[in-house]
RNA sequence: GGCCGGUUGGCAGAAUGGCUUAUGCAGAGGACUGCAAAUCCUUUUAUAUCGGUUCAAUUCCGGUACCGGCCUCCA
């Protein structure tokens, strides 16, 4: 069997994957908060896991993989929203969730066993929480239920930060009602207007961390194999739903491996709305193929900082061309099941090495392109669509890559024709001219020996 | 201030204690083509800096500089 590595942010080093049963490997990665278009580091961190969630489902065989990725429907932030806006939290919830999955299904990122919402897991949240305060680790303080810090001796070893240095840090939020200032808040009260559930506490709603650590344990037990999520996760909402969750239950782990993906950056700098440097998913997906961000992802291991440049997204686009080339030619070749090659899923095995791998797909592609018998097409065409599946690549039909949906083909194939009538009567003036023309308008002209094609770049 | 990560050719980006250090884009030359495009062949260019360990370091260790992230909501 395949061994897996990945860097554990627990130990800060690359961690040989032992799940704790293999005939049920389990992963819980932290979705959006479901209050606005997704942006594009809300999708680099999906794509990512993508790519793992395939070679998991590879290696241990897909019924014996669960990925559950949550919807945070409840938070601050929707509340804002409403505010602002003054539309109905439901609606905004509901259409932000529509965005987001119509924005996965573009990048071809394959649905989670579960997306589980933090509004349909309120009884388990309070559950925990009565937990927490039978156990000794959380208070009742002016209405709000706290998180008692100084309660877990080890409190901040997934972030590796001691509770001094947050404290010398200053901005942690200093409140009369916290025992300590790092403490945090499980479940806090709601104004009749606001949304809320009844609880021991009152009319109210939770804390941030509590979802992950409530709908984790109901949908994969207090020990599982695999926590996921943006590197600006670690702290405080990964150390907070670790703290949670293994305080509730004495003698569990959470999580055996966490893996969190780097920052993405525009141009070399953070992305925020208030530098102007911010895309949505959306908007990048209006004007350039989903296939092309994907792959853009992919072309930098997913634990550095990932930085988006428009000439990268191009520079992908030009490679998918050439991929795409490479199947059109062969696209009379049925397509054959085939077994991804040992070279790729060793790369992605080696801490989802996916530059690495991808310079394995660019060779599948040469080796394509050089064959000269119908069968070494075969097997050839066969292994690189394998390979691209465990990246999530290749899944567009080649023709229409080069072609766009309001591109009147009759109107084309007319010029075509037109160019070939010039060509035969060697009025090479006219024939040039003709594709010049097209090529203004972005569609390139290709004579073969069975033709003339076009293809729009 | 504390904690983390990074610095590889014109650009993107892997890997590695020694051997010809990927892959892609761009550039150069060639084949093919009426000309192109696509494809194929050939090819130029790099390991921030200073020390240490070592027979040997881009790779390991330490210092310095610079960049980024987190410490507050964030994928």
């Amino acid at each position: 069997m395949t061994q897996i590595y990945l860097h554990n942010t627990l130990k800060q080093r690359k961690d040989l994957f032992v799940p704790i049963d293999e005939k049920n490997v389990r992963m819980y990665v932290c979705g959006p908060t479901v209050y606005d278009k997704a942006h594009l580091g809300n999708a680099k961190t999906p794509v990512v896991y993508d790519v793992l969630y395939r070679l998991l489902c590879y290696v241990y065989g897909k019924d014996h993989v669960t990925y559950v990725s949550n919807i945070t429907d409840v938070d601050d932030k929707i509340l804002n929203k409403h505010k602002q806006t003054g539309k109905p939290i439901q609606e905004i919830t509901q259409e932000t969730y529509n965005w987001y999955i119509e924005d996965m299904a573009k990048l071809n990122v394959l649905s989670p066993n579960y997306r589980p919402r933090a509004t349909e897991y309120i009884q388990e949240m309070i559950e925990l929480v009565k937990k927490l305060i039978e156990n000794g680790h959380a208070y009742e303080s002016q209405g709000q239920v706290l998180f008692d810090v100084d309660s877990m001796p080890n409190y901040g070893y997934l972030s590796n930060r001691s509770m001094k240095e947050m404290i010398a840090g200053a901005r942690v939020e200093v409140a009369d009602y916290k025992k300590n200032p790092a403490d945090f808040i499980l479940w806090k009260p709601s104004e009749a207007d606001q949304p809320g559930w009844d609880s021991p506490w009152g009319y109210g709603r939770p804390g941030w961390h509590l979802e992950c650590s409530a709908m984790s344990s109901k949908l994969l037990g207090n020990d599982f194999d695999i926590h996921g999520g943006g590197s600006d996760l670690i702290f405080p909402h990964h150390e907070n739903e670790l703290a949670q969750s293994c305080c509730a239950y004495p003698g569990t782990h959470f999580a055996k491996y966490w893996v969190h993906t780097g920052m993405l950056m525009i141009n070399g700098v953070k992305m925020s709305k208030s530098l102007g440097n911010f895309y949505t998913v959306d908007e990048i997906l209006a004007k350039n193929p989903a296939e092309a961000l994907r792959l853009l992802f992919l072309t930098t291991h997913y634990h550095q900082p990932f930085n988006f440049t428009f000439e990268g997204l191009n520079e992908a686009k030009k490679i998918l061309d050439k991929f795409y080339n490479a199947l059109l030619k062969n696209e009379d070749i049925p397509v054959q099941k085939a077994e991804p090659s040992q070279k790729i899923i060793e790369a992605l095995a080696d801490d989802l090495n996916t530059p690495l791998a991808l310079s394995y797909i660019h060779e599948d592609v040469n080796a394509l392109n050089k064959a000269e018998t119908p069968e070494e097409r075969k097997t050839l065409k066969a292994q690189l669509l394998a390979d691209a599946y465990m990246l999530g690549l290749l899944y567009n039909n080649p023709s229409s890559w080069f072609k766009r949906t309001d591109d009147d083909s009759s109107e084309i194939d007319a010029l075509v024709q037109k160019r070939l009538e010039a060509k035969k009567n060697k009025d090479w003036a006219t024939a040039d001219a003709i594709r010049n023309d097209l090529k203004e308008k972005g569609i390139v002209l290709e004579d073969g020996p069975d033709g003339t094609t076009w293809k729009r770049i």
